[in-house]
DNA sequence: CTGGTAATGTCAACAAGGCTGACATAAAAT
DNA sequence: ATTTTATGTCAGCCTTGTTGACATTACCAG
């Protein structure tokens, strides 16, 4: 283990000793609880899952989004997207589009019906966020988003970041 | 930089838009990958997975823990956690011992092998928590906990304080 | 035009890790 | 003596991830 209490170059490095780093560590996990909790008890009473939450996410995010294209933002097989997918299409919360252009893409939309449980599902996260926010206040918010920002794979950096430019 | 063009009740509060809380729900959600990623890699090779991975953290955390007392950090059904654990104990991770004072509880501690794969867990952990602490500063680390904290159930909370105090 | 590649969908099988419900045991508490 | 608590275990189910194989359609390059 490394102590990394003494100084470094005249700058005090306390904030990233062995025991920060782990309580670091601890407060992401128990926040992605809070964090995944209230859409959670909504899908459960829908039958259906993060998998679900996620892919109406994204679709609403990105309108008219390739399959491709979901499937590179949410880092998971095809197969595995094309099951959630389907049980969406079938529900009436999504539609499939050909592409105009190629053929062969399929376009996804929210239909209606999908983009209210995008709104109840978003609803109820964005509370606990908007909530958590003003408690911290916004130096605090702007230093989550850096330490998060830093902590994603350079490939999701780039997915976050175009995002984040797209939706201003 | 906080944008303060806006003003409610005489506040910025701009970082409470929804577009930026939508930036923070997708900074939790692409985050939280990274966060995973390297001891997934580990646990892999391993056919262990994160669950394992959790379990071997709190222990480590709290050497002499319970079986309630751990079901309770994890939040988790003792079912789910039983499974776990017991592949640590048979895989000679894990020590069970059962208690002086009350002869029903089991105290969970890490073998030398477990604290092995802990160590090489964390230390994959803590490498890109450590990276993602110095790119974002010792402003922005403050910040970020902050915020995790916040988005916390209120249970939560007390178990993460709780155990941040604990570990000094 | 034809062969290769790309985008998508689908079938089957499997695994991890959640869950519920039911039941068993030992020990503590009342 | 009875009830409650802590733990373990069996069985079964669900979601969501995986791999591998294969089919269809459409685009693209030679």
């Amino acid at each position: 283990m490394v102590d990394t209490r003494t100084s470094v170059s005249g700058e005090s490095l306390l904030f990233l000793t062995d025991e920060q780093l782990r309580q670091g560590i601890e407060a992401m996990f128990f926040a992605y609880r809070g964090f995944t909790a209230d859409p959670d008890r909504i899908l459960a009473d829908l039958s259906y899952g993060r998998a679900h939450h996620r892919a109406i996410h994204f679709i609403n995010r990105a309108p008219g989004t390739t399959v491709n294209n979901l499937l590179n933002i949410l880092g998971v097989t095809k197969q595995s997207l094309n099951r959630v997918l389907r049980t969406l299409v079938e529900d009436g919360l999504v539609e499939s589009r050909v592409g105009k252009i190629d053929k062969r893409e399929r376009h996804l939309f929210l239909t209606e019906a999908g983009a209210d449980l995008e709104r109840r599902l978003s609803d109820a996260q964005r509370a606990r966020m908007r909530s958590a926010f003003r408690d911290a206040g916004p130096e605090a918010v702007a230093g989550f988003r850096t330490v998060l920002e830093a902590m994603m794979d350079a490939e999701m950096q780039r997915t976050y970041t175009r995002l984040k430019e797209s939706g201003v």
